[in-house]
DNA sequence: ACATTAAGCGATA
DNA sequence: TATCGCTTAATGT
């Protein structure tokens, strides 16, 4: 992809990474000394980040916005791995041992990102709090991952649909009047990506537990009002 | 218990 | 107006 030149917004103030557990031990001076090494961007809803393959010539954090990891399949269907939140580090190749990108990055809303040159990995791993929490992250992601393979290989695609709904308003969700609301705009498609099933089936779940005062659903928007309902459903592994 | 195909409708740009 | 997101029914495995 043509990439413009990377834009510097408004300059960074270094309360943007203050709080940011990778970097919350370490002293104002440094993190100056990492904002003034750091590019910063704003990327529309849907842009690419990076894509898988690519040589990864840098890491990334999240500042502002949501972002999802694809990967596309032989056949060419697209598999939705996961979704990141702001705070967190991504594109972390090297953290396992890579030089290029595992999967592809694209917004899924409207998001802020500061990258660094993959060259100052090994640098920034020495300071302190920084290798255990990019590790606890990495950890956390597997886990992620791994819980999704054994739910796919062992659920119904209602227990799968369910659990992955709880996974984003854990994780992303905002709180509303009627209950929580997955934070950024997701369609019948994206869940299907995320549950390996068609987005008529994910329709159908979601009208018909809307129907049971579950969840509420308008186009891009879905909110949870009754998260335990759908945890009993996501439990249940077998019926009749 | 699911996927696929098809048809149609309102929202959005 | 054309495309997109979504719903539903019918049919297939």
């Amino acid at each position: 992809m043509i990439d413009g030149p990377t834009k510097t917004l408004p300059r960074l103030d270094e309360s943007l990474l203050t709080h940011m557990p990778p970097f919350s031990r370490l002293s104002r001076e440094r993190i100056r000394q990492i904002l003034d090494l750091a590019s910063s961007r704003r990327y529309p809803e849907g842009q690419a980040v990076f894509e898988e393959g690519a040589e990864a010539g840098r890491f990334f954090m999240l500042l502002d916005g949501y972002i999802r990891v694809i990967r596309i399949t032989e056949t060419g269907e697209q598999i939705i791995a996961l979704h990141i939140p702001p705070g967190q580090l991504f594109g972390i190749a090297k953290a396992i041992g890579r030089s290029s990108y595992p999967a592809t990055a694209v917004t899924a809303s409207e998001s802020i990102v500061l990258s660094w040159p993959m060259e100052l990995w090994d640098s920034f791993l020495s300071y302190d709090g920084f290798a255990t929490e990019t590790y606890k992250t990495v950890g956390t992601r597997m886990g992620e991952m791994n819980n999704r393979i054994v739910e796919m290989a062992t659920q119904q695609v209602e227990q799968r649909v369910a659990n992955a709904l709880l996974r984003l308003v854990n994780q992303t969700g905002r709180k509303v009047e009627e209950g929580i609301e997955v934070d950024f705009p997701i369609t019948r498609q994206d869940l299907s990506e995320m549950t390996a099933t068609t987005l008529h089936t994910v329709s159908r779940l979601l009208s018909a537990w809307e129907k049971a005062g579950m969840v509420k659903s308008t186009r891009k928007h879905i909110i949870v009002c009754d998260p335990h309902a759908l945890v009993v459903l996501g439990h249940h592994s077998s019926k009749h």
